[in-house]
DNA sequence: CTGAATCCAATAGGATACTG
DNA sequence: CAGTATCCTATTGGATTCAG
């Protein structure tokens, strides 16, 4: 986002306003924090996310996990055992958008924002 | 969120995750990024935020402003002239999250993720 | 073990109209 | 100007069951 100096009327800058918040809608929805910071952390058993992210559903897993690969942040491998292992590991640019999480993170955990009922 | 060698397998770090599973979610709400975006870029009245993030009703708006100033994140401030003037104004909280969010943001302008439809 | 399928309840959000 | 009220639909996500 572009910082010219504070001249209400004219809309958002479309380019970056959009795709950022894309990104945060992307991310923001449940558990996909979790998911990734377990990623982050050392998952790639279906199961290892499972145990990690407490209270997900499988559903709910399996969605995210989906959803984590098509936005390339995750990547899914097939070892063709008996039975299959189905890994998922952070891609490159995972491992980026941690990095570029980190700021905001660290900011969540000294602000304690509120309890879950924004309205 | 603190970074321990990947050991699959324990539940992740609930004080930080969840805080920040919190925060996630909270501004990646739709509109929330744009708005907190106006509120950064020097919108104060009501009809400023309408006209800088087009295609935001009323009542969303309004809605997304109650949030935020729930969070601590902007300030609603009352002019009592004729008629009333209502002001919404960064926190020194919101002007935080904001630089905290810059990594993020910047990267997501980088890399187009894709189009709205994450499944 | 790794999911897919189904069903259901709750919520979110868009459109519109109206008010002090 | 600064919202609120209402209605209506789409989307979400939880729970459970089934399958390769």
């Amino acid at each position: 986002m572009k910082s010219s100096p504070p001249l209400p009327g004219d809309e958002l800058d479309p380019e970056a306003c959009i795709k950022s918040q894309v990104l945060l809608e992307a991310i923001g929805r449940r558990w996909t924090g979790a998911v990734l910071l377990a990623a982050h952390r050392g998952a790639t058993r279906f199961g290892d996310y499972r145990r990690m992210v407490p209270g997900i559903s499988d559903r709910l897993l399996s969605q995210r996990l989906k959803e984590l690969e098509h936005m390339g942040l995750i990547e899914r491998e097939v070892i063709p055992t008996t039975p299959v292992q189905i890994l998922y590991r952070p891609t490159k640019d995972g491992a980026g958008l941690m990095t570029a999480l980190q700021p905001l993170i660290a900011w969540g955990t000294r602000h304690f924002i509120l309890d879950g009922s924004p309205a």
